[in-house]
RNA sequence: GUAGCCAUAGCUCAGUUGGUUAGAGCAUCAGAUUGUGGUUCUGAGGGUCGUGGGUUCGAGCCCCAUUGGUUACCCCA
C-alpha cells in the first residue's frame, strides 16, 4: 500500500499546535464579542453560481470546485460529454460541477444577508471563523486550506465603523503582543486618481500595478502601467501620485499631499475626509500599533468601494496577516440592492506562523494532565482510580497510567507529558488508606490521608 | 498556469572524482534497576537511497522521464 499522504496545501494540526491555533481564535473571538458581533457560520460549499465572477477573472480560477455525482451513470454519458467539451472551452460546466469550496466568508456572507435580510436588525454585525480554500500554488505563508476570521457590519455607512473595525484590529494584535503597521488607504482615492488619468474603466489596471510598489519598484510599475496601456501623460500622473508615498509614516504630509492632487475632484476629497476621520477617532486608541496611510494599498478585491485596509507585521517577511474594506453593495450581487457594509478579516494560519517565529505564544499554553496516579497492581489501581474521579470531580485534570507497569515507565510517562504531579498508591498507601503525592518539578514528595486529597492543591 | 531547488532509517541530515556489506544524532524498544523518573552506560530493531527507465564492468552519486515536497512569479490571508 502506498504512503498515505495528504493534499497538497493542507496540514495536519497535532496537540500542541491545535492549542496554539486555539489560543489565537479564542482572542480574536474574545475581542469580535467584545465589541458585539454576533457568531454566524456558513456551510463549506457554496452553489458555484454564488462564487463565480465574485473575486475577478484570477479569483475564478482559484475556486476549488466540486465535481458532480452519479457522472459515471451510461444514460447521462452523450450528454456529459457535450457538457465536458464546454468545460474545456471555459463556458458552461453545471453539468459536470455546480458546487465549490468557499473562497472567502464574505461573499457568503453577503449571500447569507441577502437571504435573510427580511429577519435581520439592522445594522448587523457578525464575526465567522471557518476555514476556507484556494486551489493556489502553496507557499510560505500560502496554504490551499486555511482559516479566515472575519467581522463586518452590513447596514450602515457609518465610518464610526470603521473605527471600530480598526480598533478591533489593534486590540487583537495588543493582546496578541504581534508588532503591526494597520496600513489604511481609500478605493475612492484610487477612483480620483483614475478619474485624472482618463476614466475609471482604468482603476483595475492602475490598481494592481500601484500595489506591488514595495515589492518591485517604480520603474517596474511605470513598466506595467504601460503594457496595461496607459499613456506616458497618464503614468507621469501616476508618478506624482506615488511619489507621495516617500512620506510614508507621516499621516499628516501624506494627507496635504494628496489634497492637493484631488483638490479638484469631489470623490477624491471624499474619500480623504474618510481617512481623516478614522485617524482621528482612532488616534486615541492605547495601542502600540501604528496606523498609517499608504497611498499604494489597493486591495485586489474588486467589490471594496470606500475604505481598505492591511495588516502587516512588523520585523517578519510575510504578506499581509489581515485585510478588509468597504464595500457599497455586496448584496446587490444577490438580487438585494442598498445594503453596504465594512469588514475586516484575520489570517489565521499566517498570524500562528508569525507569533512562531517571534517566539510568542505564551509558555502557559499547554494545558495538560495534572496528576497521573501510578498504576501499581489490580487493587491498587482500583483504589486509585476511585480517588481519581474525586479528584476529577473537583476539577483536577488527572489520569491513571493505563496498565501496571515499572517506576520507570510511569515516570517517564508522567515526564514526557509534562505531568507536574505523580500520586503513588502501592501496597502501603492501600493498607495505610494513605496516597503519596509527589512533585515531580521538587521531587517533594509527602504522604497524605487518601480522604484529604480532594483539598490538597495541585 | 510559469520557473528554480530538494527527495537517503519514524525525524533531522552525512555519504569523497561513480567503487566492497549505505552511516550519525535524535526518537523507539529492551537491559543495567522487584517502590522512586530526568543524567549515564549497554544492546536491539528499523532503508529495494521517492518511482520508472537509461549510461556504466559497477549508480545513493551521472542522464531522461515521472510523482511528491518546497520556494519564487501571477494573485492573495
Amino acid at each position: 500500500m502506498a504512503k498515505p499522504s495528504l493534499p497538497q496545501g493542507t496540514r495536519d494540526f497535532g496537540p500542541e499546535t491545535v492549542r496554539k491555533r486555539n489560543f489565537i481564535f479564542n482572542t480574536i473571538r474574545e475581542v469580535f464579542e467584545l465589541y458585539g458581533f454576533q457568531p454566524l457560520e456558513t456551510p463549506a460549499m457554496e452553489n458555484l453560481d454564488t462564487l463565480m465572477g465574485k473575486y475577478g477573472e484570477e479569483g475564478d480560477k482559484l475556486i476549488f470546485k466540486i465535481l458532480n455525482n452519479g457522472l459515471d451513470n451510461p444514460e447521462k454519458e452523450k450528454q456529459l460529454r457535450e457538457d465536458f467539451e464546454k468545460v474545456l472551452h471555459g463556458k458552461n460546466t453545471k453539468g459536470i460541477t455546480e458546487r465549490a469550496l468557499k473562497y472567502d466568508l464574505t461573499i457568503p456572507f453577503a449571500r447569507y444577508v441577502a437571504m435573510n435580510h427580511g429577519q435581520l436588525t439592522f445594522p448587523f454585525k457578525r464575526y465567522q471563523i471557518q476555514p476556507v480554500w484556494r486551489a493556489d500554488r502553496p507557499q510560505k505563508g500560502r496554504y490551499r486550506e486555511f482559516y479566515q476570521c472575519d467581522a463586518d457590519v452590513v447596514g450602515s455607512n457609518a465610518l464610526l465603523n470603521e473605527v471600530e473595525l480598526v480598533s478591533i484590529y489593534t486590540t487583537v494584535f495588543d493582546k496578541l503582543n504581534i508588532p503591526v503597521e494597520v496600513k489604511i488607504n481609500n478605493r475612492k482615492i484610487l477612483q480620483a486618481l483614475a478619474e485624472s488619468c482618463g476614466g475609471t474603466e482604468r482603476m483595475t489596471d492602475i490598481t494592481i500595478a500601484i500595489d506591488k510598489l514595495d515589492k518591485i519598484g517604480l520603474d517596474k510599475v511605470k513598466e506595467e502601467l504601460a503594457n496595461r496601456g496607459l499613456t506616458e501623460e497618464q503614468i507621469n500622473n501616476i508618478d506624482t501620485y506615488l511619489s507621495v508615498a516617500r512620506y510614508s509614516g507621516d499621516n499628516e504630509t501624506v494627507l496635504n499631499q494628496l489634497s492637493n492632487l484631488f483638490e479638484n475632484i469631489p470623490v477624491g476629497k471624499e474619500g480623504l475626509s474618510d481617512i481623516r476621520y478614522i485617524l482621528d477617532n482612532t488616534s486615541s486608541l492605547a495601542s502600540s500599533a501604528r496606523i498609517l496611510i499608504d497611498p499604494t494599498l489597493a486591495r485586489g478585491l474588486n467589490y471594496y468601494t470606500g475604505s481598505i485596509f492591511e495588516i502587516k507585521a512588523t520585523g517578519v517577511v510575510m504578506g499581509s496577516i489581515g485585510g478588509g474594506g468597504r464595500y457599497d453593495d455586496l448584496t446587490g450581487l444577490f438580487g438585494v440592492p442598498n445594503i453596504p457594509g465594512v469588514g475586516i478579516s484575520f489570517g489565521v494560519d499566517r498570524i500562528y506562523d508569525v507569533m512562531e517565529e517571534l517566539k510568542l505564544f505564551p509558555e502557559n499554553i499547554h494545558v495538560g494532565t495534572q496528576v497521573l496516579f501510578f498504576n501499581l497492581g489490580t487493587k491498587e489501581s482500583s483504589r486509585a482510580f476511585t480517588l481519581m474521579q474525586q479528584l476529577r470531580q473537583a476539577g483536577t485534570r488527572c489520569e491513571l497510567f493505563h496498565e501496571t507497569a515499572k517506576f520507570d515507565k510511569q515516570f517517564k510517562y508522567a515526564e514526557k507529558k509534562n505531568i507536574p504531579f505523580i500520586i503513588i498508591i502501592g501496597e502501603k498507601e492501600l493498607n495505610d488508606n494513605t496516597c503519596t503525592v509527589k512533585n515531580l518539578s521538587t521531587g517533594e514528595q509527602q504522604t497524605i490521608p487518601g480522604n484529604t486529597l480532594t483539598n490538597h492543591t495541585f
